[in-house]
DNA sequence: TATTTTAATATGTACAAACATATAAAACAT
DNA sequence: ATGTTTTATATGTTTGTACATATTAAAATA
């Protein structure tokens, strides 16, 4: 295997060199906690300056994907697989991480009037519409989660999407739109009976509810969602450093 | 106010550069959208060249603290108060960002032997004991807060601390140990009798579970801790970027 | 043999310089 | 008045260079 970046490429070189460097990081060869070749070595083998090879680095220990130690060198994080990228996965793709094949028993998608909110959320007029989706999903033996999304109209999602691919997707495909910042509330809720109908589980037992605001690197409002998920099939994950 | 480098001191320019744009980030002069002054002038007014000063600028970039965007300029976030620090804060400090005065109702140490759990986790000898401190914290009203929390023998409180300074910055300041990184799992549980009867909520209420592993930056195991949290006095956040 | 010193290695810090590119405002032409 | 081009401004990219410092292993010394 040989890595090789392209200097006439108009992707910058410290973005390659990161893209190649998860690649690596990825490579069994080098996962759990070996060691990646000395900076300058790198640096040749890649044909960019050192400098410019500290700021793909720099980016990956941010994330906790390496760990550098002066005299000693760079290696792969022992105890981090995935680091804040968890919470960017689609749903699908976290669950396929955990082994979890996943189906749709649900989904519904209508234009509705905006609640105050959202309103105030997606800075719009009260009367103009916005898409509704709702979803219920699940293993196969039985849905786990129930979740309501609602986006800002100058997305406005056509309606007609198969909804097959994962939603960031269509999104940064379709539409341009880069998902890059997210603000999420978690609280324990007892179902109602609604809920404990989707859920199949009685009124009144634990679940788990997540309400996700969603911007893109504008910072301008994308999406505003809410998750109710069967406590005993799911478990929510963080991981923070500083 | 005239913030100032000292060329100096043993601290790096880019420490010193990221604590004073912290700072400047705090003054209201600069808060909710507002733009620092360009990097050749900053550079000039702390006397550091300009590759120093984007050092400290990407560190509060990636936290999410500041927002760049070329041909603009810098500009503090409008969307993000103190992003992921906030998992850093101590629970009290949390609680107080929030206005919320915190008491504790109970507090126990004890030294037990580990469970295969801890055994695992701290790598260490079935043997060897651990500090387990157990706490009832909350409002003046009530509880709504249960925890169990084990620590590294290598770290072994005293058991003589006061627990009226943050738990963090005792480690720190006593113990030279940083916490650095932390993965927490969460999820929605029915309060059983124990728990029930702590939290002053009948059997079967929800609360949310918080289960937290501590590591310090070199990746060794500090602290494992459980909590329980009342539903209704207690939300869990959490902001991420990519 | 045990201890100390030294050297090799790898990352950390810092600056200077040059050019590229996105954005908004000003100047210009239609 | 409106659309286009230019220009000023600010961040983005990239390289080169020099020296500092933590760590480990090897060499020198007691």
């Amino acid at each position: 295997m040989h890595l090789s970046i392209d200097h006439n490429s108009n992707v910058p070189l410290h973005i390659q060199a990161e893209e190649l460097l998860r690649k690596m990081i990825e490579d069994p060869q080098f996962r759990n906690g070996k060691f990646l070749p000395n900076e300058v070595e790198l640096s040749k083998e890649l044909q960019i300056s050192r400098t410019t090879l500290r700021q793909a680095l720099n980016k990956l220990v941010y994330e906790g994907l390496l760990v550098r130690k002066k005299g000693i060198g760079t290696k792969v994080s022992e105890k981090t697989v995935s680091s804040k990228s968890m919470n960017w996965k689609s749903f699908s793709q976290e669950m396929a991480a955990r082994g979890i094949p996943i189906r749709n028993f649900e989904l519904h998608i209508s234009w509705v009037k905006p609640q105050e909110e959202l309103v105030h959320f997606f800075d719009i007029k009260p009367e103009q519409k916005v898409l509704k989706l709702e979803r219920l999903r699940g293993r196969p033996e039985g849905p786990f989660v129930y979740f309501v999304s609602y986006f800002h109209p100058a997305i406005g999602l056509s309606g007609e999407e198969d909804f097959k691919r994962p939603l960031y997707e269509i999104l940064e495909q379709d539409y341009k739109v880069i998902a890059t910042l997210s603000k999420e509330e978690i609280s324990a809720k007892a179902a109602d009976n609604f809920i404990g109908g989707k859920l199949e589980i009685d009124a009144g037992s634990p679940v788990l509810f997540r309400k996700r605001f969603v911007y893109d690197q504008d910072e301008k409002p994308i999406e505003l969602n809410m998750g109710y998920y069967k406590s005993d099939s799911f478990i929510y994950t963080v991981e923070s450093r500083r």
